[in-house]
Order: structure tokens, then sequence, then C-alpha cells
RNA sequence: GCCGACUUAGCUCAGUGGUAGAGCGCUCGCUUCACACGCGAUAGGUCACAAGUUCAAAUCUUGUAGUCGGCACCA
């Protein structure tokens, strides 16, 4: 077999993703067990504007990597994708497009603008998707939704209805976040807060009616003075008292307007009375409620002056309408000052445009039920429970109690119509079609309106209307959510029918960032709870953010993004995955070039380690009995006792053929242990979304553990060609015991070690299972290349399955296949390996001299070192091994002490004694001062008497432990003085 | 203003009561027959600071400083 010497991700991200698709292995439906427990994931739908960035490539490797274990565990997964129409987004592409072509939307009409909207999403909205068949995403495409799909609009249509017909929502004159870039209303959630430090507080002067006195009053906004219509000041605040009630001569504007009195008013701040533009802010707005004040709305909805700001000020843009407002206040002498004040302005989130509160007619939707209901399940059940719990859990709730109405309308062509239409008088009928509402209207001249839903609407109901839920449906169950309203009509609901619905819903989890729990996350707990009466997602794992390298978010403006298909190129896509498993910590994390190249590095180790067991793999296949401890333990126990019963031999006797034709040495066992181990902590640790636990687990149970110590110390017993000791003996038990596994003769008529081969063929194996989630690719590729690999190694689901690494048992790990002892032993080994290359660096001994390796030790850890003789001469590039009770060693030696054993390298000629004499106090030292921070605690009579027994006695051990080799140290150093 | 998070090796980060960890980088050595995207061996930390609880604190409590986030206010 050809294998390139170095991973070459490309070639191995061509084939497979297309394989698993066409064979269905993404579909639930390839799972054949009719009682498998579903796991579902729904995707948060992408905008069909967007491009792949890395906050998605995280999430999305998290999500498959959650779907592909659960898959390979045998359960019945969906992941479903899909994409969101993004309103304003999609509006701002085609608004451009018709920019350039000289075109308004007004132009051209809203049917002509609708049917390029769909052209453009046609033509551009699978970019993303099409991105995440390079993530390798295993989701099922043939359950793809989009948020303006018939069925998923048809859900808004009812959910709209519904929540008009139980009175949540409404339409209304509020003052709204009005952007003037978008030219529309957008919600609070979608406002964020930019502080400016070159803001100015302007005091206007205002000359009082009847009086030579003037009002000064101050204001960020000089401009909206020409839409006041009145002053207010605190009733108590003694300054202005005797002019309540008078009037102002608004400058500019030839008008007259109130002084009024209002607790509002702060008297502390600014010069205590308030300029007041009712139309404008939303404070003033109340307060004008109160005291019955004109709402004069000055602007247009590009935030230009309208007429009613004077014709002076008409068509003027609001910034150039302030600078002139302060200019002729300067003329006509009522400038008082202007102060420089730190300001912070709200923002349009998406176009970072500043916000105009402004008068407007909207749709709104109450949130006091759908609060209700979400805080109720939070307090009830804990529902969704959040990763990391803090502080997601708590920032989620008070959200949720300071709660206001959701303002949901939106002036945009793209998106969900509202089902609301009006007859010529003005009045509403809101209805699921345009003929029911000319049936309640009583006449077809209606029109509808003009706005369409806030894209956060839709995506509200994606827990639900993505498997198909439209209304349609009666409910199963009668109210549930409502106890006063049990109007079935009202309240479809899921049906025992085996729908999607019924099968998927509630989804699993949801992956996402923080940004959107209140903007998503909370919306779909609600409208699902409401709608479906279930929870959306039991758990909700909020990402961090993934940082520039200068520490701040992504962003084209700050040029710090880094484009994740550009890492898949560089780097590959398992490496690109891996590494973001790895900084899933929950925390927000600065992106690291290096730390990818560490994964890329990590996943060519294990293209090599493969290729090695690949080069040695003849005569061997993947058998998961040859590396399973239990089920040959039994075997000794009882059958192999059987069958040899006729045989005369010394319990002991038996013991030992047992342990031959188990052929397991210490390092198989100790492996064995170690893949166990290693296994249980992966699933832990995805039990309780702890990624980077779990690749921490893998990266070093592979690296470490398999490739530095197991490989080399197997190494020959995979390569040799003629049969070690161990192998010559299991000849003639395989004959008797029928062990399929008995070696063959090679063509040169040589014997392999099969069993040593077989054993780390299906270690690889596992071990690739294990890092599936992770890197799909490289483990598929790798997979496929392994002997005798076929669907009988995939979990009972999926027995007909076409063979893929993607449909195998996920290694579950055996408990009792983990031996403490056997991993003991097999420390003391690495140790003694391990000090004599110390000393080799240390004394700058040439790899090709061999020296003589003296140990001293006692009989059980002789016992060790003598089955490992090979292994340690070979790994610590010695010519022989002398075991003992104690050392006898001339003086030119280089020694060393380990928890087992005291260790001697004659050197005559080479060593130095300065050097030796430096590198054993060395050790003394570190010793000691362990030992003096242990002793401390020892002779703390609160210590031995409070703590635990256990610890107390571990701290004994390992005082007599250092003192056994600080001694021993001592001798030594004595020795060479 | 309120709430919260973070501060650990040169860098990027793990680590929730019991002897301080990883990757990268640094230093030294190695064309050892899977891998130089490699192998081996070192060095490097008063765990931001201060006080407290505890037999025992990077870890729990309080305070201080710095960084960042959410919410509120923003005439």
């Amino acid at each position: 077999m050809e294998i390139a010497k170095a991973y070459k991700p490309k070639e191995a991200e061509e084939s497979h993703y297309q394989k698993w698709e066409a064979n269905g292995c993404f579909a639930p439906e390839i799972n054949e067990n009719p009682d498998a427990t579903k796991y579902s994931i729904v995707i948060p739908p992408p905008n069909v504007t967007g491009s792949l960035h890395m906050g998605h490539a995280l999430q999305h490797t998290l999500m498959d990597a959650l779907i592909r274990r659960k898959r390979m565990q045998g359960f019945k997964t969906l992941w479903l994708p899909g994409t969101d129409h993004a309103s304003i987004s999609v509006q701002r592409k085609i608004v451009e497009q018709l920019r350039a072509e000289g075109e308004t939307p007004q132009k051209v009409g809203r049917e002509e603008f609708l049917r390029r909207a769909w052209a453009w999403k046609e033509l551009y909205g699978n970019t993303i998707v099409e991105q995440m068949k390079r993530e390798g995403a295993s989701v099922d495409w043939s359950r793809h939704r989009f948020t303006m799909d018939e069925s998923l609009s048809k859900a808004v249509i009812v959910v709209f209805c519904t929540l008009y017909e139980e009175g949540w929502i409404y339409r209304g004159k509020r003052i709204v976040n009005w952007c003037p870039f978008d030219k529309t209303v957008i919600s609070d959630a979608e406002v964020k807060d930019e502080t400016r430090k070159d803001g100015k507080l302007v005091y206007l002067q205002y000359p009082v009616k009847d009086s030579d006195k003037k009002i000064t009053v101050a204001t960020t906004r000089p401009e909206t003075m020409l839409g006041d219509t009145a002053v207010a000041v605190n009733p108590s605040d003694e300054r202005y008292k005797d002019l309540i009630g008078a009037s102002i001569l608004l400058p500019l504007t030839n008008r007259e307007i109130p002084i009024v009195a209002d607790e509002y008013v702060d008297a502390e701040f600014g010069t205590g009375a308030v300029k007041i533009t009712p139309a404008h802010d939303p404070n003033d707005y109340e307060l004008g409620l109160r005291h019955n004040l004109e709402q004069l709305v000055i602007m247009n909805d590009n935030a230009t002056m309208n007429a009613a700001a004077g014709a002076d000020f008409e068509g003027l843009d609001r910034f150039k309408a302030r600078e002139k407002v302060i200019e002729r206040f300067e003329e006509l002498g009522l400038l008082e000052k202007i102060d420089d004040y730190e300001i912070s302005l709200p923002v349009c989130e998406r176009c970072k445009n500043i916000i105009e509160p402004l008068l407007s007619e909207q749709w709104f939707c109450n949130m006091d039920e759908m609060r209700e209901m979400a805080l109720d399940l939070m307090k009830n059940e804990g529902v969704p429970h959040f990763y990391p719990q803090v502080p997601h859990e708590k920032v989620y709730t008070a959200w949720l109690e300071n709660l206001k109405d959701w303002t949901i309308s939106r002036q945009l062509w793209w998106g969900h119509q509202i089902p609301a239409w009006y007859d010529a008088e003005g009045n509403v009928f809101v209805a699921r079609s345009s003929e029911d509402a000319y049936i309640a209207a009583g006449t077809g001249d209606l029109t509808q309106d003009n706005d369409v839903l806030d894209t956060w609407f839709s995506s509200a109901l994606w827990a639900f209307s993505t498997f198909g839920w439209d209304g349609s449906e009666p409910p199963a169950v009668a109210g549930g959510f409502n106890a006063d309203n049990q109007d079935a009509e009202n309240h479809p609901s899921a049906t025992a029918d085996g729908s999607d619905l019924e099968v998927f819903s509630p989804t699993d989890v949801l992956v996402t960032g923080r940004d959107i729990i209140f903007l998503w996350v909370s919306r779909m707990m609600m409208t699902t709870k409401k709608f479906v009466n279930k929870v959306a997602f039991n758990d909700a794992v909020i990402t961090g953010t993934v940082l520039g390298k200068d520490g701040k978010p992504m962003s084209k403006s700050r040029g710090n993004g880094v484009d994740p298909l550009e890492m898949f190129d560089k780097f590959g896509v398992d490496a690109t995955r891996i590494y973001l498993a790895s900084i899933a910590t929950g925390a927000d994390i600065k992106w690291n070039d290096t730390q990818i190249e560490t994964y890329r590095n990590f996943a060519n180790k294990i293209w090599n380690a493969t290729r090695f067991c690949l080069l040695n793999s003849e005569g061997a296949k993947v058998d998961a009995e040859s590396i399973e401890i239990n089920s040959r333990n039994e075997t000794s126990s009882a059958d192999w006792k059987k069958k040899y019963e006729l045989i005369t031999m010394s319990p002991d006797e038996l013991q030992k053929i047992i342990q031959k034709e188990q052929n397991l040495s210490i390092a198989d066992r100790w492996i064995i242990s170690r893949l166990n181990k290693t296994a249980l902590g992966v699933n832990r640790a995805l039990d309780k979304y702890e990624f980077h636990t779990a690749v921490s687990l893998l990266y070093h149970f592979f690296w470490d553990d398999f490739c530095d110590w197991y490989i080399e110390l197997v190494k020959d017993e995979i390569t040799k060609s003629e049969p070690s000791a161990v192998a010559d003996g299991l000849t003639s038990l395989s004959e008797i015991s029928n062990n399929e596994l008995q070696p063959p003769a090679t063509a040169d008529g040589s014997d392999l070690n099969i069993e040593a081969r077989t054993r780390i063929i299906t270690i690889i194996e596992q071990s690739l299972r294990m890092l599936h989630p992770f890197m799909p690719y490289l483990t598929e590729e790798l997979w496929q290349k392994l002997p005798n690999t076929s669907n009988q190694l995939h979990n009972a689901a999926y027995q007909s399955a076409e063979q893929t690494i993607m449909l195998t048992d996920f290694p579950s790990g055996d408990k009792s296949a983990i031996d403490e002892r056997a991993e003991a032993e097999m420390q003391a080994v690495i140790d003694v390996i391990s000090k004599v290359r110390n000393i080799r660096a240390e004394m700058q001994i040439k790899p090709s001299d061999k020296p003589t390796i003296h140990i001293a030790a006692n009989a059980d850890a002789q016992k060790i070192f003598a089955q490992n003789e090979a292994q340690i001469l070979k790994l610590a590039r010695a010519e022989s091994l002398v075991l003992s009770e104690k050392l006898d060693v001339p003086k030119a030696s280089a020694k060393a002490v380990t928890t087992l054993a005291e260790i001697a390298l004659p050197l005559e000629g080479l060593i130095d004694f300065e050097k030796e004499i430096a590198r054993l106090e060395n050790q003394v030292n570190k010793l000691e001062k362990e030992n003096e921070q242990l002793r401390k605690q020892l002779s703390n009579a609160n210590f031995i008497e409070r703590a635990p027994a256990e610890k107390v006695q571990g701290i004994r051990d390992r005082v007599a432990e250092i003192e056994t080799q600080v001694s021993a140290l001592r001798l030594n150093l004595e020795a060479l003085k």
C-alpha cells in the first residue's frame, strides 16, 4: 500500500462528504433501530446574505461533533440545516442593485422588488450552505428549511393571527427606534449603545412670554427644539416656581409653548429646565401624554427635517440642522454655552447609523404571557440549561423580567408581509388569508399592510416550524398553556403521528453565540412553549466569541478577520475543527495561528502513526477482541480451565499459559487501560459540553501515550519478521485453542507477530473513532485504509449501511479495563528510560554510545524491568541491563533514582564529575524543597488531626519516598567528592 | 449607576480546596529504519494586589486595581 509521507487534507476532503451524503448517512432514516432514542439539533439559520465566518465554523464544529458522536452511539440523529431570509440585509442588497441601475424601490414597485429579491436569494442565498459542506457538517440536507418556505410562512401567519386574536399583538403609536439608513423601525434588542466622548451639551435660552426672563434648557440634540411643545421643570424647583403655567416664545418657530411642572425633571441636572419634544423622545412622549402636549414630528424617514421644522430647515439633514440651530441661536444671542459631554448614542446594530427616536404607528407584541412562560420554564424546570450556566442563566432571567413590548413591524418589503388588511375607513382586519379578510370586512376593497414582520419573528418559530408545524394540525392535548382559552383552533399542537414534530421536538441542544440569546434563544423558548407546548431545547451551549489577534471582535472595518475557508486551505478542515473545539470553553478567545498549527501537526501525527501501523499490518486486521481484557479474563477463569483440565498443571503454570495466550505485555495492558480511561473521559466531557477537555484527552492519549510510548515499546514486535519468544510459545497454544489469529507464514517463510499487529491496528481504529466527531475527513480516510474494516464494525443500528467510520460504535470506555497496576508498572519503566535519557543528555553521550544500565530494585520491580528489558535497552539506547538488589558500579558512574529503582550508568572516561555533582545536587535540591513543604504540613498538629487520614498517609508516604531517594542521591554525591 | 466575567510561564490559554499544567516560543542534543508538521532533554510562574475563612486557598469570602461584557440612564 502506498501511503503519502505527510497528510494532505485536500485529498481526504475531496470525496468523503459526497459519499456520506449520497449514502444517506446524515439523515435520521439511516438508523435501522425502531427503538432508537432521537437526538436533534436545529442550526441557528445563517442569513442568506452571509458568508461563513469563524463564529459559524466554531458553532458548526461543536454541533457536528455532538451529532456525530450521538449518531455513532446509535441515536436517531437529526441536525436540521436552514437559512434565514434576513429582511434588512437582503432589502439593502436589492436597494443597492437598483441604485446601480438608477432605479429606486418606489419606482420599480413592490412586485418587481420582490422578484429581484427572490432571484438574488436563489443566486447567492446558498453560499453559506455550500461552505458548510466543506466544513463536513453532517446536516440532513433533505430537511433544509428557509424561513420563507411556504409552510414556515404559514406558521408565521398562524402565530401572528393567534396572538392578535388573543390580544397580545396590537397596533399602536409609540416612540420607536428609527433607523434613517434602513428607513425602518427596529426593536430595542437591535439597538446598541455607543459611547462618544466628543458629545456636546448645548445650552439654549428660551424667552418667556410677557417677561424679560429667559429659561435655559440643555440638550444634546439642539435640532429637536424645532419640535418642542413645552418646557418642563420640577414642581418643587424654587427657581422656576413662578414661571409654571407661563409660556415660552420658542425661537426660530414663532410658536408659543407652555412651561409645565413634572416630577420627571431632575432639578439637579443641567439647568433644571427640560425642553420637551414628545414626538422625538420617549421620556418627553410620556410627559407629553401627562400634560396633553402636542406631538410634532419634524423629521422625514431619512432623518432630514420636514416642513413642520420650518421653511428654513426643511430638507436639511438632522446634523446640518443641528449646526444651523446653534448658529441661529448664537445670532439671536440666545446661545448660552456649549459644554463637552460624554454621551452614549443608540446605533443600529447592523448598519451602525445613529437611531432616531421617532413617533410612529407600528405593530407591537405584548410579551407578558410569553415572558411568564419562559420564566416559569427557567424557574421550575431550569430550562434551558445554559452551558456555561454563569453568567447566561442570570442575564437571561433578568432580561426576561424586564422585557417590554416587542416592535414587530418593519418598513421593508422582503419578509413576511403582515396579514392585516385595511378598508377605506382604515378599519383593520387581521386574517389568515386575504379571502378571510374580505369575508370579515364584507368587501374585497381592502389594502394589505405594507410592512413585513421582524426577521426574528419567523426565526422565533424555528424550533417547530422547521418540523412541519404550520398551525393546521388540531392539538393533541387541549389547552395546556392557557386555562381560559382552550379553543382548539387557536392552539394547534403536535399530534402523535410520527411526524418530525412529534419525533424530533423538543430538540436536545442549541449551540449559539451570546449575542442572540435575547433576540432568538429566548423567543424560541417562548413561542415553542406557547404553540406546541414543549420546550424548544433542553440545553443551550453558548460559545465565546472568537476575537482577532488584537483581542477585538473580528470585523471587516478592523481588518482583523480570519476567514475559515483560508484556514481550511492552509491547515485543513480537520485541524481547524479540532482547534476550534479545543478553544470552546465558553470564554472569548483570541485567534492564534500557532495553535491551529499544533492541530495541523496533530493531524499529521495521526496520519503517520496510522501509516506506520499500516506498513506493518500484513496478516493483521481490526479485531476488538484483541484489546478486550474482560472477555479474556472470563475465558481464563472458566473456559480455559476446562480446556486444560486434562493437562496436569499447577495453577501457577496454568496462569502463565493463560497470560501467554493473552499475550498481553505490561505495555499492552497499560495502553488498553489508557485507551479506556480516555474513552470514559471523552464521553464524560462531551456529555457536559466540555469540548476542550475531550480534545485535550484525545491529543495527549494519542500523541504521548500511543505514539511516544506504545508504538516505540512494541515497535520491534511489530516490525521484526522473526517471531518473538512470546509469540513463539503462542503457536502451539493457538493450535489447541483453534485461535483464528494463528500466525501464517509470510512469503519469505518468516513468522509475523500477528497478535501484536492486530492489537495496535485495533487501538488505532478505536482512536480514530473517538477522533472522528472532531476530525471527520482524516479519520474516514485512514479508517478506510485499515485492514478488513467493514460495516461489521458499525453500531448495531447501521448494520446494512455502506461501510464508514461515521457509523461505527463510539467507544464508551470500559471501567473494568482500567488497570492501575499496569499503569504503575509501565510508569516505572518509563521513569527508568527517562532517567537514563536525562543522564545521556546532560553528560552529552553520543547516540551511538551504548552504555550498560545497572538497576537496583526489589524483586517485584526487577521482574517488571526484566520483562521490558528489550524496550528499555532500545529506548534508552543501552547495551545491556544489569538487575540486582544493590548497585555495584564503579565510581565513574552517573546515577539517578526513581520511585522503584536506583539507576547507574558506568561512564568510564565519559563522565564529567563536576557536571554529575551539579546534576545530582539539582535533583536533591528539588526533592528537598518538596520535602520541606510536606514536613511543614506534617508538623502541624491540626493537619494531622483534621485532614482526612488518607491525605495524611499520602504525604507520609511521599516523605518516606523522598527521603529514600535523597539519601541514595547523597550517598552517590559523597562517593563522587 | 446596577449586575457580571476575567487577571495563571515570554505568548495564547486549561486548571473550583490537598506537591502549579498544555501548546507555541526559548536553550541543548539528534538525518534513531511512521512522522523535522519529527524525536529526546532542560529552563521558565509569590497563580493581579490586600485582608479573611480553613489543618490546607490559584481555587471559597470581602476589598482594591486593571481589562471586558450586559442592563439602566443619557435634558
